[in-house]
This record gives structure tokens, sequence and C-alpha cells, in this order.
DNA sequence: GCCATTTCTATTGCGCACAATTGAATTGTG
DNA sequence: CACAATTCAATTGTGCGCAATAGAAATGGC
């Protein structure tokens, strides 16, 4: 058999990747039970766990923390406002700005979600073990993805638009 | 401080599963360069390396290998064959089954695919010893959770349908 | 001050993920 | 055989993720 080796590769490679993809796949439904009281979804626990940590954080503030950009958050954002659970408003200072607070709901809610974390834990039976042997790789190469990727922002001259010329 | 324990229950949850959600995420963005050249996206290329490995799988087959419903491979599906990639027909013998095949197209694809296990693995700098780190555990996690939860399918009884009554 | 560049958010469009439902075919049981 | 239960795929609706683009505000020469 020629093809054994790229097999190989083939199977490899969805191995890793692939668990990578479904595990993270299937902790989010883990969480899905565990937020439903919350009345949020899991990307939307992850923008309240970085508010309940530090009030106040701009739009682009939250998209450094969580290597999402605006094209995710701003539609996220809208979600938890219209439920009441955070505020957004234009800073004065710098009109381009747009700091996203916590609601007196957004800070009540951090009550109702201090089982969470441990209840996924519990729910997918990890164990202390296992998540120091994972976590400490994945952010090693999260890191050295987002070193390589310089996060694309800017950098283009814009094309001066008013009328297309070229093209 | 009597919130201590709690903040790091807090920011726990989120180094490990975060971690997983963002270099998921980080991973598939790695793809995209080296997949586009076969026109197809990470999912589509997680469907063809299956095909490619064993050819003429149901919708179902390919959904308990990649952990994705109906609802996610139709329309995936459909992408791919409208790209002349897969072919889907109903099997004969028994109508409820969708067979997925490749199209000659479909498996040529397969020698200009032949590199991207290794060029990801590169570009994101991860050698054998990481991948071996995280791949057992991960796998460990995955199948303790799709034990405990037995994929929802079927078991309620369906409502008669008909007439609505109730509701 | 003028004007190009950069920064920041919002918008559009597309694809994936998943819950819930539906329709059709098959299977199982009385 | 009749009929309920099950299986399979498709559909609908919602939300996330991301590329590409747009627009407005701020910044930095000159």
């Amino acid at each position: 058999m020629f093809v054994t080796m790229t097999d190989d590769a083939f199977r490899l490679d969805r191995q890793l990747c692939f668990a990578l993809h479904a595990t993270s796949r299937a902790i989010t439904q883990a969480y899905a039970p565990l937020l439903a009281p919350l009345g949020v979804t899991y990307p939307q626990y992850l923008v309240l766990l970085l508010l309940w940590e530090e009030d106040e954080l701009t739009v682009s503030g939250l998209g450094e923390r969580l290597f999402l950009d605006s094209g995710t958050l701003t539609p996220l954002l809208k979600r938890l406002e219209a439920l009441g659970i955070v505020a957004r408003q234009r800073d004065a200072d710098d009109e381009r700005l747009v700091r996203v607070s916590l609601t007196a709901a957004g800070k009540r809610l951090r009550r109702k979600a201090e089982g969470i974390a441990t209840g996924v834990a519990c729910a997918i039976g990890v164990d202390d073990d296992e998540i120091a042997a994972l976590r400490e790789p994945l952010r090693k190469i999260l890191l050295r993805f987002h070193e390589t990727n310089p996060s694309k922002a800017a950098t283009r001259p814009r094309p001066r638009a008013k009328k297309q010329a070229s093209r």
C-alpha cells in the first residue's frame, strides 16, 4: 500500500484538530442547560465574565480579550442590551468608542452564575489534573497563533472612496 | 476579600473552556488559507476526510463520526454537491437514507489536500509532543461527554400529528 | 489648517451549529 | 394486516464567527 503514509497524516490531522473542534462544541453544549436560567448563551457568558471582572470595557477591549471582532460582538452586545443586562454608550471624549457596562440586573446575574463553572466541570467529568494538563498547551498554541497573525486590523491604505475608479 | 474564591472559579473556568473555544477557532482560521485552493471550508474538509477514507456514507453515518446532525450536514452537503465534489442520492432499498459519495472531482481533490495537515501543524507551530499531550485528554473528554449525553435522537413519542388538539 | 492615515464601530453576506419540528419510510407488535 | 413507535433526512429559526466593506471620528505630518 503506497498510501499508508498519507492516510496516517489524514487521520492524525483529523484526530488533533477535530478533537479540539468537537470538544469545544461539546463543552458549549454542556454549558447550555446551566446558562439557560440566566437566559444567556455561552459567548454572551464569556462577555459577562469579563465585565464582572472589570466593568466598563470598550467593544475593542472585549474583542482583544476574546479574540473577536466587532462583526461578532456588536450584534451580541445588542442582544445583551435588549435583555437589559448591559448598557452601551458612546464615549463623550472619543466618539469612536462604545463603552459597555453592566446594568444593575447584569451585576445581580453574577450571583446566579456562581455554580456554573464547577457545574460544567462536573457535568463533563474533568478533574483538576486534566484541566491543568490541557490549559497550558492550549494557551501556548493560542498565544503563538495570535503573535504570528497580527489580528489583521487596519494597515491597508483605504482607497480614498468617493467615486470608484480602477476596479 | 470574601469574593476571592468565586473570582478564581470564574477565572479558572474561563481559562479552561475559553482556551478550548478560542484555540479551536484559531486553528480553523489557520486552515482557511490552505483550504482556499480547494474551495472548501474546514467543516467541509472534515466531511471529505471521512469520504476519502470510506466512500459512500449516509448523512447519519457522517453525523455520528463528526457529532453533527442533519440540520448542519444537509445544507453543507448541498454546498459540496453544488461544487461538484460529492453526490447525494436516496438509497433504493431504504428511501429514508441519503448516500453521500465522492465525484471524480472529489476524489481528485485528495491529492491537493495532502500537504494541508502538516501545513497547519507548521503554521501554528505545534510539534508532535504537544499533539500527543493534547489529543488523548481531549478524546477522553469528548467520549465521556457523548456517552453521558446519548445524542438525544428519538425517544419522545411523537404526538400523533394530524389535527392539533391542545396547545 | 489641510489632508492622508489610522482607529473604532457598525453593517452585509455567508457558512456553521443546534434546537425544534415535520414528513416520509421502515420496523415492531398485537 | 393495522397501527404505534422509531428512524432518517430536511426544514425553520436563532445565534455565533468571520471576511469585507463602510462611515465617522481622531491623529499625524506638512
